[in-house]
DNA sequence: ATCGTAATGTGATTTAGCGCACATTTTTAA
DNA sequence: TTAAAAATGTGCGCTAAATCACATTACGAT
């Protein structure tokens, strides 16, 4: 709970960079900070968006239920913000959102939020901007899965781990088999057969959850293919 | 290419009632209307984005090239903005936009519009709303989409023709089979079968793109269940 | 009308991947 | 440390739906 003053935080976000001291005062009033271990729930779907989320440092990820199994629909790292769509839609968290790496975040008071949008433009300005950022990612990442075979969904999640994520080709993978198919929209069963024969063509080095990638190109070219 | 003055549009946006008598004189200057018949393209995908685009009446697929086929992302109908992700995003379309139906748009300079957001917060923040609920709507129909078998998809596509665009059972279907097709993920094929299946069950009467649903509540199931 | 092209329908065949059943391993709790 | 529970791996049959190959129909232009 304990956090710096706004004014000080090393990890503000932009737009809280076009805040002038007055309002930077009134964001460090109405805001407070929490840390979340992996598996704890930050937002719970269907609850009222009372906050805008800000994740400070941490990995995030974001799901729903769908008629059959759960879904993720995305994953989010720092520096984002988490349910502007609510606040700005119908106030209703239609995402839970769970961290699965060791989480950071700041949970800022719709109101004072929306008031700073009407009373600085720059603000606005810049929170669609990441609003409009985050959606294109988004959509790309579920027509590229949409369109694609198991296998070139299940490379192309790996290597938006490794290029997206972490930035190497050695990485911890921060979600199980099972949230791994939740992310593709795949059974459990297929992405052990899918990771089993990624090990067996040597594309990949696994031991549970960790992954090196040996060949990047031929892992490219499946995600490519589909 | 004729238009009324902004100020004596009736057809204008949420956002553009918080303009003033002044911003509305240069939103007058800067935005030109035009005419679409269907097939005709509103935004090709890649290109630089100069405007925004606003629907002012008519129906519009946003679409995309995927690995493989063609992929329709979402259908908009009017009152709605286009483009203002890519506007705030990298400036560059990521989707195309087509008319499937007459279509009236006003194309905005970017430029003039960012301007308002920055001068007018009370503008920003409709803007912001209107992006918020198309984001959730669209999550929400590839989400349901995604998780459905084929007939389920269909069902849902076809329920969402009739419930949220033309409110109600009886309306021309203003896409062909294969635009089906690509709005569901589906082959073209499988449609035709499934489409033949739901007519051979009185559950639709179909004359060509003329579709009766007969029987609702066994559609809704068929969506239901999946 | 009539020709040519595009859109749609339909059958036969193939196949990816789901679902089930169960083995094995890993994690958690006691 | 051990037991119980959860997560993961694996074989196998089945089915939905893709693919392929044409037939048929609708449509637009001359």
């Amino acid at each position: 709970m304990l956090k710096p003053h706004c004014k000080l935080c090393n990890q503000r976000s932009g737009p809280s960079h076009m805040l002038n001291d007055c309002q930077l005062d009134v964001l460090n009033e109405n805001s407070s900070q929490m840390i979340f271990q992996a598996g704890e729930a930050l937002i719970k779907q269907d609850s009222p968006t009372n906050n805008v989320v800000y994740i400070k440092s941490g990995l995030v990820k974001i799901h729903t239920k769908g008629p059959n199994r759960e879904r993720i629909m995305n994953i989010a790292k720092a520096p984002s913000y988490l349910c502007l769509h609510s606040t700005f839609g119908d106030k209703i968290n239609h995402f839970s959102a769970t961290a699965i790496e060791p989480t950071t975040v700041c949970y800022i008071d719709s109101k004072t939020f929306t008031n700073f949008i009407e009373e600085n433009g720059k603000f606005a300005y810049q929170v669609i901007q990441s609003m409009g950022r985050g959606e294109l990612q988004n959509f790309h990442y579920l027509i590229d899965i949409a369109q694609k075979q198991n296998m070139g969904r299940v490379a192309h999640t790996l290597l938006f781990f490794s290029k997206d994520i972490y930035k190497s080709n050695n990485f911890i993978l921060p979600v199980s088999r099972q949230e791994l198919a939740d992310l593709t929209g795949i059974t459990r069963e297929s992405i052990s057969r899918i990771l089993h024969n990624f090990h067996n063509d040597k594309i990949l080095k696994i031991e549970g959850r960790k992954i090196s990638i040996e060949k990047k190109q031929v892992l490219e070219d499946i995600s490519e293919k589909g």
